[in-house]
DNA sequence: AACATGACCATTA
DNA sequence: GTAATGGCCATGT
């Protein structure tokens, strides 16, 4: 069942703004998580009344992963482009432009 | 407790 | 650019 690490990965998705996106490993580090692959696992744990974005948490290769055995895959690309998140032929997104970049403490104004 | 699995990542060849 | 290897650690049996 659910944990408190569960909760601590939702907590951190939970803050993603809409139109940008995060990767396992970014979520997994503000988690306090060592690993990025308990992330899948506790978005694969979601409940039904989740309220988690869980569509803006891609991979580090800026794609989406292919989860297996579900069409939830495409679901994802729909709804980031529906939110204004671009891709390119190949399905992958500029992280450049759309990664997630929570107050790192930007360099300079 | 041990073993196998997993919506992953970084490094190396 | 791709392909293979090791590591990471929670979860279920």
């Amino acid at each position: 069942m659910a944990h408190r690490t569960y909760e601590m990965i939702w907590a951190v998705v939970r803050r993603i703004p809409r139109g940008r996106v995060a990767t396992y490993a970014l979520v997994a580090d503000l988690a306090g998580l060592r690993g990025a692959r308990q992330v899948g696992y506790a978005l694969h744990a979601l409940p039904d009344d989740h309220r988690v974005p869980w569509h803006r948490v891609i991979n580090a290769r800026g794609e989406i992963s292919p989860r297996a055995g579900s069409d939830h895959d495409e679901l994802q690309r729909v709804l980031l482009e529906h939110e204004g998140v671009e891709f390119d032929e190949r399905g992958r997104i500029a992280l450049e432009r759309f990664l997630w970049k929570p107050r790192k403490g930007r360099p300079r104004c």
